[in-house]
DNA sequence: CTTAATTGTTACTTAAAAGTACCTACATTA
DNA sequence: TAATGTAGGTACTTTTAAGTAACAATTAAG
């Protein structure tokens, strides 16, 4: 069994990598479909992100609902054990922006416009 | 320059990784040496550790305080900058600990003692 | 004059994360 | 019957992160 010298290892194990808090990000203001995310995060391959929704889902912060369709359709959402991670999520996001801002005097220079195509 | 999706991501670019978060959260409660840190995370080496605080001392988050003796003597502490991660690193701590309780009967099995060890 | 203590560097190697390219399924539509 | 749209799987490769091991600097103590 995996062992951790401080609590907040094992938070770093459900949200750490490169894209499970921008996922989680845009899930925390609305459900959405596989594709929706893709869009959300352009930089992102299909393998990664399934990868990293099972690996939120099998962690419980996530929901997969599939719909018995053709084409297929597939909504993820934050379980109620996914929103008990929103002040983090919150003060991440806000911590980035003022971080952004310290840093670059512009935003627009280091902020892709991507919010709107979905 | 590096371009973000969403703000989001520049917080991750300063405080992402498998150590940064731990030794902020080491910091947040004291200031420390560097052998102290090193005791305080068994699993980090070295060059982890120094290649680490270099970052984060880059980022402004930290601060490197050196005393001129002999054996040398360095001491880290958050800046003021860093201590505006505050928030967001109680709230983490807080949810891998309630994680661990929540996910494993007993957190013996998973927490290693260390915490007295400094 | 050798050893200890503390912090740090460097070249090299290994392990983990991420990316690429191509494949499946299946109703609908043209 | 061939193409479309959506979600996902897989084998393989590349890139990045992390780990290993050896070395440097300095001065006090033995």
């Amino acid at each position: 069994m995996k062992k951790y010298n401080i609590p907040v290892e094992a938070a770093l194990e459900v949200i750490g990598g490169k894209w499970k808090v921008v996922i989680l990000c845009h899930l925390i203001k609305d459900k959405r479909r596989t594709g929706e995310l893709k869009r959300l995060m352009p930089g992102i391959t299909q393998k990664m992100l399934t990868q990293q929704l099972r690996e939120l889902e099998d962690d419980g912060v996530i929901l997969r609902e599939v719909y018995n369709q053709v084409p297929p359709r597939v909504e993820y959402s934050l379980t109620d054990y996914g929103w008990s991670l929103k002040g983090i999520l919150d003060s991440l996001c806000a911590w980035g922006e003022q971080h952004i801002e310290k840093t670059y005097p512009n935003k627009d220079d280091v902020l892709v416009q991507t919010e709107e195509l979905v």
